[in-house]
DNA sequence: GCAAAATGTCAAG
DNA sequence: TTGACCTTTTGCA
């Protein structure tokens, strides 16, 4: 369910920060899996957390732990009652709270050098601040691939994923086949700015709403999950806007949803 | 009880 | 383009 895009990172940074940020941390690796890794920052402070697309750095002065939560990874606060299990892969405590991290593509310990090297492939990621939509931009004018393709690529904008890509598509009335370079100036910036606004929701509610206030009926934070979004995995229910089935396709090798009347070709 | 799927990415064919 | 990886949750016998 809470499988990670760009907001999921961003208010995980947030979080362990606010939870660990400043003082001594206690790592261990339950699984055993990342024993060495945590036995190296263990006991060091946090001294900073950031996140860029969905990667996440959590360092302790020079020396730094790289996370991606990858498809089915998952970083969150243990349940008070339950003992750490064998899938733990990292364990943070601070004496009060423990945060858990299983099933993570990525997690290793790195130096500045390395992050550089991981950061400097990624596009601008709309939720650093101060981003702006020029590169993005740019680059969409270049692609002749699908948008819906390009909106996951890391390497163009840094956060977006296959929940996202639909329903900002959605949102704008784009066929997630046209070619990037098709879209006008305009509507990329639009796009852009659209990237910025929901991810920032996404991060405030710690999951991913694209409903308007207005579509919802209710404030953001009260909306159902089932009612939160406009297109993701509703095949053959009627669009919210026009009641015409959505559509489903595969657009660069992933599910891809849309409405064929609000979105056409 | 087991298979399948999941919001991701990379490497191999 | 496909398969592999990692784990949890869901749905179907």
């Amino acid at each position: 369910m809470a499988v990670p895009e760009g907001h999921t990172i961003h208010r995980l940074s947030r979080d362990l920060y606010r939870t660990f940020g400043g003082s001594p941390v206690q790592a261990t690796s339950p699984q055993g899996r990342f024993s060495e890794g945590a036995a190296f920052v263990d006991g060091r402070p946090l001294t900073r957390s950031t996140a860029r697309g969905k990667h996440l750095f959590l360092e302790f002065d020079e020396t730094l732990l790289h996370i991606h939560l990858g498809l089915i990874g998952k970083f969150r606060p243990r349940p008070f009652d339950v003992p750490a299990g064998e899938s733990v892969r990292l364990n943070l405590a601070n004496g009060g709270e423990d945060w858990q991290l299983t099933g993570p593509q990525t997690c290793a310990v790195i130096n500045r050098a390395e992050e550089a090297a991981i950061t400097d492939k990624l596009g601008p990621d709309p939720l650093a601040r101060g981003a702006k939509a020029d590169r993005f931009v740019e680059q969409l004018a270049r692609k002749s691939a699908p948008i819906a393709a390009v909106l996951l690529d890391q390497a163009v904008i840094a956060g977006i994923g296959n929940v996202y890509r639909a329903e900002f598509l959605f949102l704008l009335g784009i066929d997630p086949h046209t070619p990037a370079k098709q879209l006008p100036t305009d509507q990329a910036v639009t796009l852009w700015n659209l990237a910025s606004d929901l991810l920032r929701v996404g991060v405030k509610l710690n999951r991913i709403v694209t409903v308007s206030r207005q579509d919802a009926g209710m404030a953001l934070s009260r909306v159902a999950n089932d009612d939160r979004l406009y297109v993701y995995k509703r095949e053959d229910q009627p669009c919210r806007h026009c009641d015409a089935p959505i559509s489903i396709g595969k657009v660069g090798g992933r599910s891809v949803w849309w409405c064929h009347v609000c979105q056409p070709a």
